[in-house]
DNA sequence: GATGAATCTGCAATCGATTGCAGAATAAAA
DNA sequence: TTTTATTCTGCAATCGATTGCAGATTCATC
């Protein structure tokens, strides 16, 4: 009952010939008989052969299997990035190896180690913005294995990354907010040591300047280190006279929960005040009213950092490998949360 | 510059020994004389040496590679359940390899077959609805390969489940809302063919019955193939002389775009309809009313698959093996959507 | 039938790690 | 010092597939 999988000895013997024929017979090397090849290739098929991978890379010396390194899998963003990846590998022959950090530098290191001894052919990640120290994606650089970061930006390694213009969507969001006619708007801020963020505002800061419109920090709201709640910063927006007339928000979330927390009271959603997230959550174009936002393309980001690796293990096998950076231009998503004229 | 990874033989080398010493000084086999053993481990440390899977998978003759099969990653449901797996396993020193089917039978046949020919340990899956064909499962069990099926439910094959249980998420949803005074309750219907959906139905339609609750077919709104989307939901609701008083949404998406619908026309949540979904999607908790739904406990589900799975790993070395259903209760999350008196 | 060319197939080493068995080195006993 | 027991270490085969090289087979040609 209980049955082995069978290999091209379990062919060969089969078929009369030796293992070295049955080989090259399912590779379609020419140089065996027409007739034994199409005898072995239906006996293969009879037994059910399924070539061991694990022998074959360990022969070959490489293996088809990528790494994927994220902070952790059951955020949307992570998820739809591996889709993207995950659907430009398979086609190409790659299987992908998913691991997660859940916010341990020790964890990320362990995992590092774990693709080391799989000998993967290759690894995306998106490292953990808190890890420091960067050794373990060293050793991936020293031993030649193709390494690209995708979405976090500030490691200064020799490594290609395809990045999310941070800038460019927050200024997308500002210029659209300027051009509905909002004059004093609030910053809604994220946890103040977060890169990203922080991209965000420059991105909004220059925008505002580069128009003339006025600004200074007391229009920035934040809590030091998390996410101020919808509540509270409505609160804090309701004491100011005149009411501000806009509100960027870095994420989709606060937005929402703020158009929640101002709903309550009366204030009117986008003619008192209008409203951008940013990151275009599933939610953002339900709730009422749909909300606009910057869309980050994450599948593709997936897929562009797939193809990249292929790239580069092409580059590699002559030499002209250069690493580089790619910066993916975030969408603005238009809906009613911000519409108060036609632009 | 370039340089491969380190192995046994090159630490054989270097330590002045056989390679069969140096494997095993890291395995801490007592047969080596305990200086050698640790003069070897400084060695293996100092050339950074990581093991070689493949090859000691080969040699071994099996992995500690788990196979995970679902239908798309990104989408919360799995990503969520793969949380848990991946947790679980990995503490058990297991990786695990993700395979999407992406709405294609064929891709499903495809990824089976993948994971045979890497030689893994086991597999967890989520097979799609429309997929009527499990040969490729059967070659699973033929090969002894430990398999468990998650969330779906509809296959007749001797192998473990993790299920939810459908049936009675949908009972206690009904119930909730019959104990809120609702009399005249619609089911917002999904698919028709999809089993899971079906089920939903069921406790649904029980549990009124039980209370004594009338309900006829023309309290079933459904599309044909597909869902009913919340606009047409609201109209064909607001046709209905008198007004129903609760609606009870196979999907929380459903349920959320009619509470959006209903509230544009001034119908009051929960005092003149009240809602539920199912799922207790991220969205629920954030937007207004909060929607009582129901939670499935996905990443627990992954959590119970994985360990369903080590748990066979180990009784197949006794023989003691015997697949087994485990039906996971979900759990009734009473938000202000349907609250209209205190339980 | 002999010779040479062309075509096909098998031997054996290899990838990196593991392990039964034999044999070397060391320690203990005579 | 010799013998025996004990402790260590290495040889070589193995897992399943690949591949250079040599040898076998077939076929055409003289």
């Amino acid at each position: 009952m209980s049955q082995k999988q069978a290999t091209i000895h379990d062919i060969a013997k089969k078929a009369g010939v030796s293992s070295s024929t049955v080989s090259r017979a399912l590779q379609d090397n020419p140089l065996i008989n027409s007739k034994t090849r199409e005898r072995i290739q239906l006996i293969a098929e009879k037994l059910n052969y399924q070539p061991n991978v694990l022998a074959h890379n360990l022969r070959k010396g490489r293996s088809h299997m990528v790494g994927v390194l994220v902070p952790r899998i059951d955020h949307h963003f992570f998820s739809s990035v591996i889709g993207g990846i995950e659907k430009v590998l398979n086609e190409q022959g790659y299987n992908v190896l998913i691991l997660q950090a859940l916010d341990s530098v020790s964890k990320e290191v362990i995992n590092v180690q774990s693709l080391l001894e799989h000998r993967i052919a290759g690894v995306l990640a998106c490292p953990m913005a808190l890890s420091q120290d960067y050794n373990h994606y060293k050793l991936l650089v020293k031993y030649d294995i193709p390494l690209i970061f995708f979405d976090n930006t500030h490691i200064n390694m020799p490594v290609s990354m395809v990045l999310n213009d941070d800038y460019k969507g927050a200024a997308l969001a500002a210029e659209h907010l300027i051009n509905q006619g909002c004059r004093k708007i609030i910053f809604l801020a994220g946890p103040r040591n977060n890169y990203i963020y922080q991209r965000r505002f420059e991105g909004f800061r220059d925008t505002l300047k580069k128009r003339n419109i006025p600004f200074s920090d007391d229009q920035i709201f934040q809590n030091e280190s998390d996410f101020l709640s919808g509540k509270d910063a409505a609160n804090r927006i309701l004491a100011r006279m005149p009411l501000p007339d806009g509100v960027f928000s870095v994420t989709d979330h606060q937005a929402i929960q703020l158009i929640q927390a101002l709903k309550i009271v009366g204030v009117k959603i986008p003619q008192q005040i209008a409203i951008t997230g940013f990151s275009n959550a599933e939610i953002t174009s339900i709730i009422d009213p749909p909300l606009t936002t910057i869309d980050q393309h994450s599948r593709e980001m997936g897929a562009v950092a797939a193809k990249m690796l292929l790239e580069e293990l092409e580059q590699r096998k002559n030499n002209t490998f250069i690493p580089k950076k790619i910066y993916l231009t975030p969408e603005l998503i238009i809906r009613q949360s911000t519409l108060r004229r036609n632009e």
